[in-house]
DNA sequence: GTGAAAATGAACTGGGGAGTTCAATTACCT
DNA sequence: AGGTAATTGAACTCCCCAGTTCATTTTCAC
């Protein structure tokens, strides 16, 4: 009625992307309060969208869930795998190499969107079990797979000394993101990125001094 | 009214162990379903006890939570930190002293009880983030501190090389856990014991190998 | 046995959120 | 300008659950 009420009463009606202005608000809020505690309300709210907006696009609490994790963890799971196009081809540059890859993975891992996804599948694995392995197999894996492949050919090369190139890749990200997880509360505390860094250069270190040729040290 | 209508209608009444069949069977329940989906009906089913028993008892579901977290995590640690006293001290037989550690560890994180907590820990660490905090600080630091602990006398010793211990004492458990999280979708889903005793065994290795001094191989 | 303490079940309250409906409004297309 | 489809807000229904109450029954101590 009157004119100076809400900031937005009668401005951006129209269909626009409604829906991308959803499924971004509903990462907000879901990273925010969880599942159980997001309400529709909270939703259609921090989207400036009415509630039946999302029923008409999406459907239902769940099936926005669903929609909201795949469509982030894909986004995600694309920046990780482009780091591994800076990976290291040649015994030159090596351990630099590995820690900027390392740096570069550590700040995938600790951005902001995939920190929340991470939790949100995490904690939500017991009632979204099959998304929980979705997620996975696009992501992860494809990662692993990746990395074991591009150590196989540096240890084909005579750069590293390896056996299980998969085994090699998951202690290698086990080492650089070491204690991530529970320095930053598994995402629900924000993390110093100076720590970050140093776990990572300590974990390319070790991963060297295990798997490293005389050259690459 | 009839006889034989339930199973234990007129049996056990009195006070007992109330108690402590309401957190064992919260714990499963708040495991099997989530805090926000388990409701006290459930828990009271479970328990074989009536609602307003577990109000006398401990209040409300979130005390009821706080305590069985805080309980059970504490049995869990308790086990854990028993594991370190098989430490190995001497080079000899260093080895097969760490791949034995290792995979008690293993067993300890992929206990039941112990995985069901951490995932509900995890799941609910935005709606108990003092709760998260509470736990780490009784278990996983002082367990890491006493790692780094074992781990500076073997290299004092002159059987280990080591700069760091708490560093090395972290890089020790993430390379023995490695992806057992996602080996078993965090905890929602059994693991082969023979897949996470070759994970300890293959950690141990790549830790020797980068940490090892001449002897210990 | 007897009486106090604890447990029971069943019913009730209050709140909150998912999902739906609908008439009125608004934006886009031609 | 006119028509169609999407958006809106508000109210509404339905369901579920936390927490409480109370009269009744059971247990244990003495």
């Amino acid at each position: 009625m009157s004119v100076g009420d809400t900031e937005k009463s009668t401005s951006d009606r129209g269909r626009l992307d409604k829906r991308r202005a959803i499924v971004e608000a509903a990462l907000r809020v879901f990273a925010r309060v969880g599942y159980a505690q997001a309400s529709l309300d909270m939703i259609a709210a921090e989207a400036g969208v009415a509630k039946p907006t999302i029923y008409n696009h999406l459907g239902s609490k769940e099936n926005l869930f669903r929609h909201v994790m795949t469509e982030t963890a894909a986004r995600a799971n694309g920046k990780t795998m482009e780091v591994l196009e800076s990976f290291p081809g040649e015994a030159d540059g090596l351990r630099p190499g590995l820690e900027d890859v390392a740096g570069k993975l550590v700040a995938c891992y600790t951005d902001e969107q995939s920190q929340a996804v991470r939790r949100l599948l995490y904690a939500e694995a017991v009632r979204f079990p099959d998304l929980f392995d979705q997620v996975r197999a696009s992501g992860p894996d494809q990662f692993i797979e990746a990395l074991a492949g591009r150590l196989a050919r540096l240890a084909n090369a005579g750069h590293l000394r390896i056996e299980d190139p998969v085994r090699a890749a998951n202690q290698f990200i086990a080492l650089v993101y070491e204690e991530l997880p529970t320095l930053s509360t598994f995402g629900s505390r924000p993390l110093d990125s100076r720590d970050a860094e140093k776990v990572a250069v300590a974990g390319v270190d070790t991963f060297l001094r295990a798997f490293g040729s005389s050259s690459g040290s």
